[in-house]
DNA sequence: TATTGTTATACTCTATAACTATA
DNA sequence: TATAGTTATAGAGTATAACAATA
């Protein structure tokens, strides 16, 4: 019984505990492998604008969970490196429309295989029902936390 | 069989959409809420010290996976806020000691309470078998990715 | 007037390189 | 010479406040 009002309280600090954790193992490696052009919350970006050609910036601030000026400033970066374009929406000239160019998807390409490489070796030594328990409850957290849904166009 | 093999990458890239997600979630409620006097990484330090009472810098860089030079100016700035002391080491003077002081303990306290309650309260709706699935995936995560054990003095 | 985005400013996080002090 | 830490410097990430342009 007690237990169970335990639970999302034990959930908690274990999520407190590891996931900055992860993220600095994330960071270093990303700055140390074959990815280092890219920081985290620029490969984010470079994803989200991957599945969402066109999107606007502040579908990419909501995404990232950054305020407007954060958003615009990564932007910046991103469009000076020549991995994304920038340019006026055509109904709404106040808004802008971002994609990849083909540089930022092979860069992107790139970082995630790299990532993902570096990852899956770490956990390949498991057992397959822990990794299916795994990605179950990591897939659970990110649809609890996950900012609402994008609307196209 | 083949879904043996991509396992681990399936869930190497939930790890990569989910753990940037929560860390984002996790810094926007502490810069927001009743905790905003601590970052994360001044969080993660101070619960190290917490629990490592005198230990030394390089311990620390190495918890928070940072260099020398960045540790050290974490340290400075919890320092210069009094919720850390910082002193000689007795045998080898070379090496600095780190402890909580009253605040930082208080500090940090209200820090945890408010981010466990904070995740606690998205976590509730979940049934107890998805919470412990999820608890027990973490501290794997955590035990694979976790720098070495730090010797005790 | 409300919305979309940018500019100005400031602070934290993080790194590398060069340095000091101690062993 | 090797180790523990700091200082100097630089760049990215993030925020708030004030602004410009469009609707």
């Amino acid at each position: 019984m007690k237990v169970h009002v335990a639970q999302p309280k034990l959930c908690a600090a274990e999520i407190l505990e590891t996931v900055p954790l992860l993220m600095s193992v994330l960071r270093a490696h990303s700055r140390s492998a074959s990815s280092p052009e890219l920081s985290i919350p620029q490969f984010r970006a470079l994803a989200f604008v991957g599945r969402n050609q066109g999107g606007m910036l502040c579908d990419v601030a909501s995404f990232l969970g950054l305020t407007p000026p954060s958003a615009s400033k990564l932007i910046d970066g991103l469009v000076a490196k020549r991995l994304l374009l920038r340019y006026a929406g055509t109904t709404d000239r106040r808004s802008i429309s971002l994609s990849l160019t083909a540089a930022g998807r092979k860069i992107y390409e790139r970082a995630v295989q790299s990532a993902e490489k570096f990852l899956a070796d770490h956990l390949s030594q498991l057992a397959p029902s822990v990794l299916e328990e795994m990605r179950h409850s990591l897939e659970v957290l990110r649809s609890i936390f996950q900012p609402l849904e994008v609307r196209k166009s």
